[in-house]
DNA sequence: GGCGATATGTTATTTAGTTACATCCGCGCT
DNA sequence: AGCGCGGATGTAACTAAATAACATATCGCC
C-alpha cells in the first residue's frame, strides 16, 4: 500500500483512513444498522482481519459523527445527515419488522432533557434516545 | 428446597420465584447498574452457576418493570420507583464519575416524542433515553 | 534524516448473551 | 392417586461483542 487511498469514488470526508473509508463505506451501503462483526464478514475480502480493525474505524467514525451506535442494538449506522451534529442530540427510531432506522433531532426533546439535567445538577455529554416498534411501511404492510 | 421461598424479610411482590427474589436483591442493595456476570457473581454462594439462571430472572424483571435495562452500560438497575411503569417512558442519567444511575420520568418529553412518532407514522412500543455525564455530588467534589 | 503522534496488524482474552436439552415442580383434571 | 401440562430450573456448549497487549508501519513536521 504505497499509494493513498485518497481518490476513492465515495468521499464524505478526504482524511478518512483507508479502513476508516471501508468501514463507512460499508455502513453507507447497508439497509440497516451492522454490527461490528457483520462489518468485519463484509470487509475481510478487502483485507480486514480482526475485530479491533473495524472498532478502531467506528471509534474515529462516531466521534467525528460521521456514523452513530445504537445502543440497543450493538450495532452502528452511518449518519444519515452530515449537519447532524450540528443539531444537537439525535434520536433514533428502530423498525423492529424491517431493521431499519431513521434517524431524527428533535430540539424541544433536547430542550426538555436539558432543562431536567439543570433541574438535577446534572451535566450531560452524551445523549442516547432511542424508539423500537414499527415503521409506517410496515404497518401498513 | 421443599419449603417454599415465601416469607423472605424483602418483598416486593409476593410471587417471585426464588431465584428472581436473589436477582432483584442484589440489584437493590447495589449502589449502581450490576451487569449480568456481576449478579452472577455475587449470587454464586445462593447457588446460581450460570448466566442463563441470571438471564432468565433479569427477562421476567424488566418484563414487570421491577428492574430495568440500561443499553448503553449492558447492565441493569432496580427499579427506584414502584409507581415508574404507570408514569409511561423513564430516562437515566449516568453519572461517569461515581457510576450512580438516577431514574427520571420527563411526560414533556415522552409527549415530544410521541408528537414526532404520529408525525412520522411509527408506533413506539418500547423507549430507550439514556444521559451520560457527571451528577450533581461528583460535580461539587 | 530523525522523531513523535497516529494508524495498523495480529493473537489472545475477557465480557455478554443464546441455543439446546434434560429435569423438576405446582396445579388442575379424572 | 395418577396423568399431563406449563412454567421454572440446571447444566453444558456455543456464538457474539469488546478489549488487552504488543509489534510494526506511516504521516507530518522540524
Amino acid at each position: 500500500m504505497t499509494r493513498s487511498h485518497k481518490g476513492h469514488d465515495h468521499v464524505w470526508a478526504d482524511d478518512l483512513t483507508r479502513n476508516q473509508e471501508l468501514v463507512l463505506g460499508a455502513l453507507a451501503h447497508a439497509e440497516g444498522p451492522l454490527s461490528a462483526y457483520d462489518l468485519l464478514d463484509r470487509l475481510r475480502d478487502d483485507g480486514l482481519r480482526a475485530p479491533l480493525q473495524v472498532y478502531r474505524a467506528l471509534d474515529k467514525l462516531t466521534e467525528r459523527g460521521l456514523a452513530h451506535r445504537i445502543e440497543s442494538l450493538n450495532a452502528f449506522v452511518c449518519c444519515a445527515d452530515a449537519r447532524c451534529h450540528a443539531a444537537g442530540s439525535i434520536g433514533f427510531a428502530i423498525c423492529e419488522r424491517c431493521g431499519r432506522v431513521e434517524e431524527f433531532a428533535e430540539p424541544a426533546v433536547e430542550q426538555q432533557l436539558q432543562r431536567w439535567s439543570r433541574q438535577a445538577g446534572f451535566t450531560p455529554t452524551r445523549v442516547t434516545i432511542e424508539l423500537r416498534g414499527v415503521c409506517g411501511a410496515c404497518q401498513a404492510a
